[in-house]
DNA sequence: CGAGGGTTTGAAGTGCATCAAATAGTGTGG
DNA sequence: CCACACTATTTGATGCACTTCAAACCCTCG
């Protein structure tokens, strides 16, 4: 067993939730409780478990049991399915205040997808029962979620576009695009916000793929790369250039708010 | 100005609804009102207007302002989403009992699909904020329907999957597999519900690439092609060539019930 | 400094798109 | 019922975008 591998299952610090308020804190802000019966924050505060988690940590498995939602407190996690080949579809990459695997809730397959740390992470498990009743019970929040549901079923109405009709710079440009938001001209300066390899797989193409896509950007427009920060002196030239390849007008929101 | 298009623009005959009773009975059965108060599928009657439309006839445009949702009595209706370069994602392909445009309530940006009829239709229009006040009133009818949106948000997830992961005699493949279901072995014979070309936009590749990747199914495995009718000889033969390349395992439930 | 992963670059292969043209199918008017 | 027109489908030839395999480079962190 290699170093990596035990560093992999050992650094899971547990660590209780509902001390020093932090958490309870955090969970308020999420928008997709602004509309909870009062009695639904605690229940969710008493049975959070915050927890800190390596790279390269599995979370949760495809089609794994659904008891637990999740919000990631910091770090990065990547959400994938992947085939009975090897191959890997990922499916979405998050950040500090985003929620995932809720939609474990309806159906009884288990969650949809695998979740995975791409970055050390704090994450707080919060038991989806508890969700459920006040879905169920409370008008409000079920509706606040349902918009928020919507909304995401628009980004991937969105993402299934984009991976049919865009090229690779295309696909890049519009990432860097949504980035730079809502600066909307002039030069900008962007950090990729995480990985190459990462940004690829979640841009579905390959590392060698998107390594060639943005120098073919960096050589046709006025760009330039310097590690992972990239400077865009003309955003309209790169919108005019990605924007075409796309149903949406260029400001175009990334709606994904913190209720993934 | 050919015939044909004097047929598209005339052939949308209005007809009042609510008289015969058979507009109420077809939406008393859409699964997704099961629960709705009684008021509900009243005001909904009220307010029905059902129409005929011929092939081509655009219904709706993105970014059309979202008044009215729609359940689809009978024909074929194709979503998609258009660039200003000209390309087309096809989003999805509805029949009888499907129910779309309902995910422009909440948003304002209108709906996020333009739908076209692809064979002549008989389509229920419905009022949106009808269907929004319910929502918003009754915690019953906006679980459902967030269980149902949740469904599709599955789908959606799977569809990514497939485009990102799947060949072109895969994706058909899985696509045939769907078809058949819920037989899952022994000889089939499953006629294609719609045409080649729009089966091959559904699956994002062109007519050519279908066609081609059809007759590679037909070579490399115990399928015959007669027009629309495919018989598979060996159901399991094809799930090994296609679930392969899926997270799925097979009898893969296609869980899109009338709920779009 | 050295090991290991991330990133870039090169060379070759593959799958799908595109363009073009032939063929099959379907509905129409005569 | 046939001939025509139009569309759908197939087939062929070619090109391009992305992948794959391979190797070099670079960066970071122990």
């Amino acid at each position: 067993m290699t170093l990596k591998a035990e560093n992999i299952k050992d650094d899971a610090v547990f660590q209780a939730a509902g001390g020093g308020g932090v958490v309870e804190r955090l969970i308020a802000r999420v928008p997709l409780f602004a509309n909870a019966a009062p009695g639904f924050l605690e229940a969710l505060y008493k049975n959070a478990r915050s927890k800190n988690y390596g790279k390269s940590h599995v979370l949760l498995l495809h089609g794994d049991k659904a008891e637990k939602f999740f919000l990631i407190r910091k770090g990065w996690v990547k959400l994938f399915r992947e085939t009975i080949d090897g191959s890997q579809a990922v499916v979405d990459i998050l950040t500090a205040g985003h929620v995932f695997g809720e939609a474990g809730m309806f159906e009884h397959d288990g969650y949809p997808y695998s979740a995975e740390i791409v970055e050390a992470a704090e994450i707080i498990a919060l038991p989806l029962d508890v969700l459920d009743k006040e879905v169920a019970d409370n008008p409000k929040m079920a509706y606040d979620m349902l918009a928020s549901m919507t909304r995401h079923r628009r980004l991937q109405d969105r993402e299934i576009e984009h991976r049919a009709i865009q090229n690779a710079p295309q696909r890049i440009g519009c990432f860097l695009l949504r980035l730079v938001q809502p600066v909307a001209s002039g030069p900008v300066s962007v950090n990729l916000p995480y990985d190459k390899m990462l940004v690829a797989a979640r841009l579905g193409m390959q590392p060698e793929t998107f390594s060639r896509a943005l120098s073919r950007l960096r050589n046709d427009l006025d760009i330039t790369i310097r590690g992972a920060t990239i400077e865009i002196d003309d955003v309209s030239a790169l919108s005019d250039y990605v924007c075409g390849a796309c149903s949406a007008m260029f400001p175009c929101s990334d709606l994904k708010s913190c209720d993934k």
